[in-house]
DNA sequence: TCCTTATTTTTTGTTGACAATACCCTTCCA
DNA sequence: TGGAAGGGTATTGTCAACAAAAAATAAGGA
């Protein structure tokens, strides 16, 4: 077997369930379990050194996640986004991250602007160094859109986007070998929306992040329809 | 046991865990199992006359809806939505049946503004007389914007929108008795928004929505600080 | 050769039993 | 009287075996 999973060292777990949901979902964004492919219990179980019991139950979790999709009496298929669907999650984000700056423009507080300003910085070294450019372009920008959903205060918000959007888009940028993009300019417009937030402006933090989430979303659609 | 779940004429399920899922769903919206109540797993299992293991993926299910929440080694609880929880729920939806709204008045076809004239005629009627309103109040308003998030044609809204934020609504609309509300200023925005929709102008549409969502969730707060 | 059908195998769904943890109640001591 | 310690009970977490369904394979016929 070898996938298999080595992580003997767990601190300690609460539920085996939960712990399995973790390491699985996990193995989904970074697309160790390939989109479209079939979950096959037995094997699972194995691998993680469990009974089906509390596998079946991380696959509910998946489930809920929106990671897996159930067909009864058939099994567990890992997600597979198509790009209709992952225009359709662009939509809501444009939506609900708006909501979520104008929040945040009204509730940060002085040492808020400051971690944004610090993470700003951060990714603006990273950027510097090609490595670092591709870190920031894989997981610091969804790092940026985190601080500022946490910002506003609404935790069903967060929910959605932390708990189940981003794990998605997570999962598709692994699997499509996450190219240029646009990082510069994403960066600049983050930077702009820290300064809207730490100016308490609530409606030009929204309008600012719907247009860059719009930006993010044709900028996809271009490099996809180019194929 | 005075709660049997006496349908025995269930035409046919595809899994018990699925089946039970669904009949739980409905006992915690209906208020049948009251709001931070413990669910006990013996108990229900024997009510539903499944054993443990179908009954505790169900409750996984619950869980990713968001409508119990399970302690390691404790046990799952009904949810029980405070008032700044209902704030949250309100404020995602003032986003998201905006964005709902504007999708809809782009995609509609005319069979659709006629289904939806269709809907508000039958509301009309059921203002008329009290028992109708109660169920217009309680319901009917739900079905309205059930169908608007269908019209949006994007499928996730319809999933985080129906499938988790109106059950909590619905739930705790039972919760609350259900007072008096505002119906006949809700189905007069509801009117409009139609309109909107029909003349295609998503900009409006959405502007309406969010305006409604805007005065029901004032309504609602009004009415909870009175007491 | 290809399609249909039967049989075998694999996989999912479900169950009851066991282990571990949390909860409750009694007892004891300061 | 209050609280801590102990033991007993109930509940949750986990497992392995069984039943049922789906998938894969083999056999048969046109």
């Amino acid at each position: 077997m070898a996938a298999e999973t080595a992580n003997a060292l767990n601190a300690k777990s609460s539920t085996l369930a939960d712990d399995v949901f973790d390491q699985i979902r996990t193995a989904i964004v970074k697309g160790e379990l390939a989109p479209g492919s079939k979950i096959n219990e037995p094997q699972l179980s194995k691998q993680y050194g469990i009974s089906r019991g509390p596998l079946r139950e991380a696959i509910r979790r998946l489930e809920g996640c929106k990671l897996v999709e159930i067909k009864p009496n058939v099994g567990a298929n890992i997600v597979s986004l198509n790009i209709s669907q992952l225009i359709e999650i662009y939509e809501i984000r444009e939506s609900l991250e708006g909501l979520a700056c104008r929040l945040a423009a009204t509730n940060a507080t002085a040492e808020d602007y400051l971690r944004l300003r610090e993470l700003l910085t951060q990714h603006e070294e990273q950027i510097q160094s090609e490595n670092g450019l591709r870190y920031y372009q894989r997981e610091g920008d969804l790092d940026f859109h985190f601080q500022i959903v946490r910002l506003s205060g609404n935790a069903r918000l967060f929910d959605i986007l932390c708990g189940e959007l981003y794990h998605l888009l997570r999962m598709y940028r692994v699997q499509t070998a996450n190219e240029p993009s646009r990082p510069i300019q994403a960066f600049k417009e983050h930077y702009q929306i820290v300064d809207a937030i730490e100016q308490a402006d609530g409606e030009l933090a929204e309008l600012l992040m719907n247009r860059h989430i719009a930006n993010a979303r044709k900028a996809l659609m271009s490099r996809i329809e180019q194929e």
